[in-house]
DNA sequence: TGAGCAAAAGGACATATGTCCCATTAAAAA
DNA sequence: TTTTTAATGGGACATATGTCCTTTTGCTCA
């Protein structure tokens, strides 16, 4: 982790992310800018976090360490989206890894910082709030999703998140295999199972399959798979 | 619902769960109680709801009803807990169905009131956000939880929870069957399966089960299947 | 271009869990 | 107490998914 110091950056990525204003004057007083390189860590389970990060830029890789060393992906966070959040406001032991997938900044307000200044401004508790019920949303989504769906329905319904994404790309190039492993993991499942799926989608003309590449080819189709549950 | 107007009640409970002095002044003056009856709906999926509450007195159920019909229990939720944080702080509409498990005693606080005051009220922000911390952190724990372990672990796990919670009393009265299909849906199975899994820790003689009661015997053994799992 | 190798896909079998239905037991009514 | 009924438990089989390992594919380098 580096700090860097550059005002006119953090100027730049509040304002890329609007976040200028939106908090008070002596919030932003205490913010700072911290790098991470891909592979990096911003936190693992029973660390104790120093800051609250804001993720302004690059991806981060959440997942939870299980008691018996297996390990499942909980999500992947684009911009803008909070860190330490739980642990900083609300007195939690870290539980999550967080991997910075490749370069990563954030915006980071120390522990002492947030105390004395952010922790008395409404504007900036009511930003915190709005993110947390966001996450508690999508958690609660994924989760009952994942128990109640087979992975058939949870994937279809990956696919169709993930093609909105992209916009109007039907081409899902991170797809290759090497990331096949990680959506299986996403998924809670295994690599050989994701792979029963992808080969019954193809064989229901569903997407293709060509060099571990995979292309969504009716979109519809999954759509009446995933009946309705959505990833977020 | 019925609106309950008694001051003293209100101070009483506040009290009870040392609200008191925690919130502004201004706060606490748009403060109401509700009272609910047994099955009677707090909110349920697409609602608007009207205010936010705090169970302070009785238990109640949260579910969520899935596009398919399928339904899965949340958890149980006993005082003090908050009810439509999620829907009137993080501007999301209403995605878990609410049921008051017998009867229930709220302190309300209407959406006008809410924005008016309390939303200026750094105390009562940060409470909400301690509650949305640990309910996400809840959250997070039981889904992994549940993708990533056999009904066996997990139910194992919810008796050491349950054992714990009743204090030393070893009985787990509440286990009559009918409670059987509800701890079932729980765990996201189905009653079939949870009757397996009984069975089975019977014959290890890990509980033991009479007349749709079951007494645990060997909290040491199910400590160790839970092998470190926790629900909460 | 072909041998060797690594990555990817798939086969075979085991286990976890769901569904359907029947048997057994407890509770209620006669 | 006997009969009826509903609640509870369990058997049989189907499906979903995991694990292990083999086959296939595509790639690299001689």
């Amino acid at each position: 982790m580096r700090t860097i110091r550059d005002p006119a950056l953090l100027r730049s990525v509040m304002d890329e992310h609007r976040l200028s204003g939106m908090f008070g004057k002596k919030t932003e007083a205490v913010m700072e800018l911290y790098g991470f390189g891909k592979g990096e860590m911003i936190c693992r389970a029973e660390d104790s976090l120093d800051h609250l990060f804001m993720l302004v830029r690059g991806k981060v890789k959440i997942y939870r360490v299980l008691p018996n060393g297996k390990s499942i992906l909980l999500r992947f966070n684009n911009p803008l989206s909070l860190i330490g959040d739980m642990e900083m406001l609300g007195d939690l032991k870290v539980h999550n890894t967080v991997e910075s997938v490749g370069e990563t900044l954030f915006i980071g307000i120390k522990r002492q910082a947030l105390a004395d200044t952010a922790g008395e401004d409404p504007a900036f508790l009511r930003f915190i709030i709005k993110h947390l019920a966001r996450k508690l949303n999508t958690n609660s989504s994924v989760a009952s999703l994942n128990i109640l769906y087979p992975v058939e329905t949870r994937f279809a319904s990956y696919l169709v998140a993930i093609t909105a994404d992209e916009h109007d790309r039907e081409r899902i190039e991170e797809l290759k295999t090497s990331k096949l492993t990680e959506i299986a993991e996403l998924l809670g499942t295994s690599y050989r199972h994701l792979n029963r799926v992808i080969a019954q989608f193809v064989a229901q003309g569903l997407i293709e399959r060509t060099r571990g590449a995979l292309y969504v080819k009716d979109i519809a189709g999954l759509q009446r798979l995933a009946s309705g549950t959505l990833y977020s």
